[in-house]
DNA sequence: AATGAATGAGTATTCATTCAT
DNA sequence: TATGAATGAATACTCATTCAT
């Protein structure tokens, strides 16, 4: 149900996943608490369904600007439009995205998807590093990891508590020149 | 009592603070749920005094550090060390720190003391910024804040789950080369 | 509906009457819980009419037999047909036997209906004793009690759990041997 | 805790093993529910502490009488004492007995013990069958099986709804009587 | 007549907290 | 001061039953 997933979202956003109770979500999704485990049969599967909902998310907000990459664009250009969705992605439902990902034990099986779609996003930019003709970097896997974690870990931390007086897209343009500093640096220091 | 706390230190770290009971932490500290109770008022009051006393700890390995800023010493020569730092004081415990910092709502007055404590980093950043002679940026408050961030931020990311391959030591180490290089090409920017 | 009937029978078997829920009833009989509740107003009518059913047949079987006994037939020679259809009866559903009668409370007037019957047997069975000319026993009333309950009570025991190594066939073997022999030392006491 | 055992006793009595709530055992026990839960891990194990004191009990009683046989006491003296003891065992309270013994799911462990002695008993009987020189039965263990479970059978039957007009007394007699007057006739049937 | 989504009272169980000893 | 048995509110989850379609 639709309205349970939109409920659990804001319960878990509000109160965190092992105090969002699942009596609190049926309540605020209208629905008994009786329905609720006719759609889902636990909480964490309320939780599943939504960091899927999440990564669908993400991914579908992210491949366009990604394939970019594949298609030759050097880094350059496709840096700011990759930390701009991400910024965006995670500014809607920051506590949400703290639960889901945090403070809970997702099953393995979609933890693999994650780290798999994490070591997907590497892959990619490590690609993209390797055939950028403008960029000469020696270890391409531990640079791209560590922009893909830059990305990641600086959207969490700025959109969460963005520091007082910097506002989204301040944070956005931040986290592209750092990335793209550390990207020139690593080449300097491999070359 | 000391052997509470690490206790609950050792509770917290394997089960979060949500699933870490007051019950498992007294047997742990082989001391009875009763003297736990004595020394505490409720389970909060671990988790606060958990928090202060890493708060403390940061503050004394960070201080001599961060105090040569203070000195003169030029930023490029003192961030290494304010890294390495970062990255051993979260090196010991990750679980317990995301338990202390993200999984628990800290009471507000201990939450003010940790944003002051930040925002104490970045005043004295920032100030090191503007007294450096050999850097020149437009805006220290926003370039301060985000180093800071970017520091704490990928710190935690990349301490707690390391990108296979990748060593404590190469972590440091390119946190260091990412944030030099944001210093850097904010000043750029900023001429 | 005989197919819920049937669905119930088999799902009480398996998990008895408590554990048996109306809705596997249903999905095993095909049919919806809808459906379920517009032939039965409740569980236990559904529990109420399996009894019934349960009982036509013991009746059907025992009534043709038993009469041999109001026709004059001797006990010696009927109670071996009697002991055969008991077990026949008994072993094709046990544990939904015991659902019925043991694990469920049936409605008085159920419950009376089946008292009666088993009255019923002990007269008929009381009835033969004294015309038989060939049995003299003191206490008849006693003596076909006791009889219809060890015919039940073995037939229940060792058709659930038949003891290692005995066939079915020995069964009824045993249990015959039994009453005849009780039968005959009641009247050797009783002479 | 000795209250809530008895009180779960009585419980059980009532409602029988699924429809007796633990709630309900710590209301009649005067305890409270944590409390309950402090002493036994969960409903079942309530359950098997209950069917252990009922095994112990009837251990208890059996044993002097049952080794009667061991030391050449003959059959015909020990049975009544033996079928005396059953009976008075299972007159305290049957419809527990039921919940114990048929109405759940007893933990394999603990349903083997049970069987082991039923089977000790048929052993026992086995034995002294043998050894008995006024009994000559061909298959011995069959007919000490049936015994077994002759008494234990018709103990439960005769005791949980006694045929009116029957005393506990005769109930003893009369399933004396009967096993008796079956091992005579099994012997004669053996020559 | 049939459906099955919706209901919600009821169940087992956990755990922070109290308090008599 | 230390103890740990006792407490009971709160939680996840089940299932007989209803009712709009």
């Amino acid at each position: 149900m639709e309205a349970i997933l939109e409920a659990a979202a804001q319960v878990f956003e509000r109160d965190g996943f092992a105090a969002g109770t699942t009596n609190r979500i049926a309540e605020r999704a209208g629905v008994s608490i009786g329905s609720l485990y006719q759609y889902f049969p636990n909480k964490d599967a309320i939780l599943v369904a939504l960091a899927r909902h999440h990564m669908a998310e993400g991914a579908t907000m992210l491949l366009p600007i990604v394939s970019r990459l594949n298609e030759g664009e050097p880094w350059e250009e496709v840096l700011p439009g990759i930390v701009e969705a991400m910024v965006a992605l995670h500014a809607v439902a920051p506590m949400l995205h703290r639960a889901l990902f945090e403070e809970s034990r997702l099953p393995g099986e979609l933890r693999e998807e994650m780290v798999a779609l994490e070591d997907a996003m590497v892959d990619v930019s490590e690609q993209a590093l390797i055939a950028d003709p403008t960029i000469e970097v020696r270890d391409t896997r531990v640079v791209a990891s560590v922009m893909v974690n830059a990305i990641e870990g600086l959207t969490h931390r700025l959109v969460l508590r963005p520091p007082p007086g910097v506002s989204i897209e301040a944070i956005s343009t931040e986290i592209t020149r750092m990335v793209r500093a550390y990207l020139l640096a690593a080449q300097q220091a491999g070359a």
